[in-house]
DNA sequence: TACCACTAGATAGTATCACTAAGTAGCGCG
DNA sequence: CGCGCTACTTAGTGATACTATCTAGTGGTA
């Protein structure tokens, strides 16, 4: 990837995420083709579960064991309500931020 | 400053720098104000000045001393033909991600 | 059976970047 | 002389995304 895109990411991905997670609650690897779908292609599956465990020890997110039907037994997370709160704070930051950057042009 | 906007600011306060050296070349500490102007009030001298001698080692920028009438010599950063190119793929990488990020929502 | 592809997740080590905190240094003013 | 402002430096910390490699289960196929 970009050596720019990464450094980027930083501070952006768990935001985006966590927002996935808050439409619908899935386990690591559904994320990971859920975010090639939406143009983070590029990011590696080991980036996506090392962040997910982070939102977990932050308890940003409820964990549940399920079964696969083909394949070792996922982690379903789910969004609590620490993470909807730290989702708003996302959302706020990410607007301010990106308007004084705007501004600059 | 709020932890999630100090993460966010990863890989864009460089561009932002670059930007702003790019209208019109000047010192570290013109720099810094001129971020507070520009509404990145909480961004500490030191972070500043540590991403100026970054800027400089990856050769973006080239480096006069200037006398300053109050307080020791200044160093002069511009922009120069290697800096300019990093800075045109800041701004393309950023909207690109900007983009998908509104997308999200 | 042996192997491969796909699903699903874990882990160890690295690089980058913004931060805090403290310091050095020159100048003018009361 | 001490204070405040200008101007830059340095040492150490924490957070985050990266690469690379590993474990494990299931089904298909030569």
């Amino acid at each position: 990837m970009a050596k720019q895109e990464t450094e980027m990411l930083k501070g952006i991905l768990e935001g985006v995420v966590l927002h996935a997670l808050s439409n619908e609650s899935t386990h690591g690897y559904e994320i990971v083709s859920w975010l090639r779908e939406k143009g983070f292609g590029d990011i590696a599956e080991g980036t996506v579960y090392a962040l997910l465990v982070r939102i977990e020890q932050k308890g940003l997110v409820d964990v549940a064991k399920a079964p696969s039907e083909k394949g070792p037994s996922r982690k379903i997370y789910s969004v609590n309500q620490k993470g909807n709160q730290y989702l708003e704070d996302f959302w706020s930051t990410w607007g301010a931020l990106r308007l004084r950057i705007e501004n600059l042009k």
